[in-house]
This record gives C-alpha cells, sequence and structure tokens, in this order.
RNA sequence: GGAGGGGUGCCCGAGUGGUUAAAGGGGACGGGCUGUAAACCCGUUGGCUUAGCCUACGUUGGUUCGAAUCCAACCCCCUCCA
C-alpha cells in the first residue's frame, strides 16, 4: 500500500515497527477514526520485562500517542500452559505463586510508558487468568476446539519447528495457541479489541486469533506484527555482559541500561532511534548520518532518550554523567554499582578477587583470578599484577572507597562502611 | 505394551576402558587494535583455602587396579508399531 493515512500507522511504519499485517488498508481506514482498542500480550515467565519486549511496549505508547487505547493483557493464565514460540524445549511449569510474583514485578514497567486510567485512550491492564481459569474444558472444546483445525495447526512455525527438529511438544504446549486466540475473542467482548499486535513469532497465534473471531462471532479483527529485532551482527538483542538486558531498576540499574544503548553497534543507530526513541525522523536522520568516532554522540542520545523512557530523565542524566566520569576522564561517577563492605575486614585485607566476586564483575571467585591472572582486574585504574593481591585500608579514597574494574568497561565502587 | 535410536560441560557436538576437567565449533569473558563500535589477532572458559584438593558425562548400583566409555535396573526424550 501507499503511505499510510492514520496517525498511528503512518507512525509505526516509518519506525520500522510492522512486519507484517492482516489488512494494512482496513486497520488504516479504522485508525483514522475514533480511537481503537488493540492489545499485547505478556507472558509472566519472569519478574521483569527485557529490551526484547520493548518493541511491542512502544507500539503500545505509540498507539496511545495517537489518539487509542492500549490494553497490556497479562499472561496470567496462559503462562500456566507456556509458549512454545520460538522455544526448541520444554519449558518448566512455573508455579501460580512464581507467576503472581512475576507479574507484580512486571506491572510496574507499564506505567512508566503508558498512561492508566478510565478515560477512552486510557491504558487498561487485564490478566487472561480472569476467564481462562474458569472454562469448562468440554464445553470449551465443543464451542472453540471445533473452529481449529490440527492439520493446519501443525504447520505453524512454532509446532513444525519443533517436530522438524524431534524436540519435544508437549499436548499443553499445543493448546497454547488456541488459548491465545480465545483471548483475542474475549477481549473483543469485553473491550471491543479488535488489534493484536506482538513480535513476528507471534503470527500464527495472532491469526488464529483473528479467525477464531470471525467464526465464532463474526467479528472484523487485525492482527499486525513487529519484526524480530536483531543486531546488525545478527545477534538477537538483549544479551550483553551481565546477561539479559532487563528493564525493572532492581534487575539491573539505570547505569548498565545506559550502558547498554551506549555499546549499541554502529549499524544499528538509526534503527534503534527509530525503534526505541521518540525523536522526530529528521533528528535521527541528522544522528545516523555521523561518521567514525562522531556516531558516539548518537550512541549518547539513543542511550540517553532510551534510559529516560524507561527509568526516567533524571537516572538518566546521572547514567550520563557517571558514563562521563569513568570514561572520558577516567575517574569514576555515583551511578557505577556500590557494595558495602566491613571497614575491618579491609583493616585485615580482603583478597581481590573475592572483593571482584562480590562486587559482581565475576561469577565465582576462580572466575576472578582467571580475570586477574589475564590482566583484565584492575584496582583504582591500576592492573592487578599478583592474583592473590589483598585490597586493605591503603588503596580506599579518602571517601572510604575503592573502585574495582574487570576489563575498561565494567566497573564497580567498593565503600568500607 | 513392542521394536529401534538417544540423554556429554552455557549451547551444539566428538569421544566406546587409562596420557579426559573431557577434541572441535558457537557463545561468553579478558588482552591487543580502536571510537566504551564492527571486523580481525591472542588468551581464558567446573568449584575451592589453586604447585594441591573436590565435584562432573540422565539416575542408582555393579564389574575393574582404573569407567563418560563395560554390565544391570530405573527415569526422560525421539521415531515406528500396537
Amino acid at each position: 500500500m501507499t503511505e499510510p493515512r492514520s496517525d498511528f500507522l503512518r507512525e509505526i511504519a516509518g519506525r520500522g515497527f510492522v512486519h507484517q499485517c492482516t489488512d494494512l488498508e482496513g486497520l488504516d481506514s479504522l485508525a483514522r477514526k475514533p480511537p481503537i482498542t488493540a492489545y499485547i500480550g505478556f507472558d509472566c515467565t519472569a519478574d521483569s520485562l527485557h529490551v526484547g519486549n520493548l518493541v511491542g511496549i512502544m507500539l503500545l505508547r505509540w498507539l496511545q500517542r495517537t489518539g487509542h487505547k492500549p490494553i497490556v493483557l497479562m499472561g496470567g493464565g496462559t503462562t500456566k500452559i507456556g509458549d512454545p514460540s520460538g522455544k526448541d524445549d520444554v519449558r518448566q511449569l512455573l508455579s501460580e505463586a512464581d507467576i503472581a510474583r512475576n507479574m507484580a514485578g512486571i506491572r510496574g514497567v507499564f506505567s512508566q510508558f503508558l498512561t492508566f486510567g478510565d478515560g477512552p485512550t486510557d491504558a487498561l491492564m487485564v490478566d487472561n487468568a480472569d476467564w481462562l481459569d474458569g472454562l469448562n474444558y468440554v464445553a470449551f472444546l465443543r464451542d472453540y476446539g471445533r473452529h481449529f483445525s490440527v492439520n493446519r495447526m501443525l504447520s505453524f512455525d512454532s509446532v513444525k519447528l519443533r517436530l522438524e527438529r524431534e524436540h519435544p511438544l508437549s499436548f499443553l504446549e499445543f493448546n497454547y495457541m488456541v488459548l491465545q486466540a480465545y483471548d483475542f475473542v474475549e477481549l473483543k467482548r469485553r473491550h471491543d479489541c479488535i488489534l493484536q499486535m506482538g513480535g513476528s513469532d507471534q503470527w500464527g497465534n495472532i491469526v488464529n486469533g483473528v479467525e477464531l473471531g470471525r467464526r465464532v462471532d463474526q467479528a472484523t479483527l487485525y492482527g499486525l506484527t513487529a519484526p524480530l529485532i536483531t543486531t546488525s551482527s545478527g545477534a538477537k538483542m538483549g544479551k550483553s555482559a551481565a546477561g539479559a538486558i532487563w528493564l525493572n531498576e532492581d534487575r539491573l540499574p539505570a547505569y548498565d541500561y545506559w550502558q547498554f544503548w551506549r555499546n549499541t553497534d554502529d549499524a544499528d543507530v538509526g534503527r534503534f532511534l527509530r525503534l526505541f526513541t521518540e525523536l522526530p525522523e529528521a533528528e535521527v536522520r541528522r544522528l545516523e548520518a555521523l561518521r567514525d568516532a562522531e556516531i558516539n554522540e548518537a550512541k549518547k542520545v539513543l542511550a540517553n532518550e532510551a534510559t529516560a523512557l524507561c527509568h526516567g530523565r533524571a537516572a538518566a542524566e546521572a547514567a550520563a554523567e557517571t558514563a562521563r566520569r569513568t570514561f572520558d576522564e577516567g575517574g569514576r561517577g555515583d551511578a557505577l554499582p556500590t557494595i558495602e563492605v566491613d571497614r575491618s575486614r579491609l583493616t585485615e585485607g580482603v583478597p581481590a578477587y573475592e572483593l571482584l566476586r562480590e562486587a559482581g564483575l565475576a561469577a565465582s571467585n576462580g572466575e576472578a583470578r582467571r580475570l586477574i591472572k589475564g590482566g583484565g582486574g584492575r584496582i583504582n585504574d591500576t592492573a592487578i599484577a599478583d592474583e592473590s593481591r589483598l585490597v586493605s585500608v591503603a588503596d580506599l579514597d579518602p571517601n572510604g572507597v575503592v573502585k574495582l574494574s574487570a576489563g575498561k568497561k565494567r566497573h564497580a565502587l567498593v565503600r568500607a562502611v
């Protein structure tokens, strides 16, 4: 199709959020008028979301910003089943308590990105356990199960890949797409929600929902997926030194979140600015055109904007300032991860490898020792020469702080108390 | 229930009695080069109180001076059959 005419689609299409859509023109004309309601489902498999979920969150944010109503669907019910999409192994079953805890952890980030309330374009949060938990098996099979063709289900990637690779797929998981399809129908009935969005791995699940809606309610529903975001080097995005890039501050400090974006590949800067910030196109163009060392400025803008969206402007500025002092001046900044250690231990002297481990810079003492042996361990920016080097009060600065580093990028402060 | 195949370190995957903490690859981490990038080169990659000890090849026992490798039982997965 040509240029979308609705604000919503024009914006997200221009920014690279659109991969597939069941009916782009139809959706476009709907989105030109009164608020439409759309949803994205989120699994409760961890107590925080991560950057992999950010595309969906930004989609909901743009939806709201362009005058429509977002619904955040918490998968309290479907998480009990486990989505086989994109996974080779049976997911471990989570207990209800785990799911409840995870859901509580996930809730918070949405208020950072969306405005909730009762107004026509205020965001809504619902939990599919509300309608899935009470389903009657036989009644459900008769009313909805008959609309699903197993022949067809076997052809969906989530199932097909498992079978082809001879990985196990239980009947439990096989049902996931049925329940997700039903979610869509339920949300249409309850909230007149007519659009489901998601990652490209959700295409099959989404299409099932659209079709189920048509079959049981003669409803016209729409589906839209975003591309799978990979880095230009091909890796699925979201992994880094410390592991997954979590959105919750207690899982990943804002400083590390900022660093993640700061370390974006050159080739990804423009794409990420469009997806993960709200900077206007002209500004993105200017930034992505920077070359060589100058593109670092663009990466700082990306880090600032992305961090501000997730953790607030103040946290973003603090992270930027700490990064400036740490990297540009070779000093230290307050936002570095900090651990506290009893002054008495330092009086006796604590092995450097032990402190590196305690500070989270190494997973075990052995790893810390290897780090030192390899020349990557530093105390106050001086390489540790001796593997059994002790850290003592003599290493403390006037404020009672010593800086530890693992390589050039990972730093932590140890404060004597 | 029957027949066959399979379960190895973060992942993939070699290894069929000792020199195997386990080839090779990927990933990750560190060093070099740089721009806190990519690519490339080098190193490391089970734990610990680290010239030593401990734990490890689905689980539990057994054979053996010695087992990831042989035997038995069990658990789990895949394929085909009933």
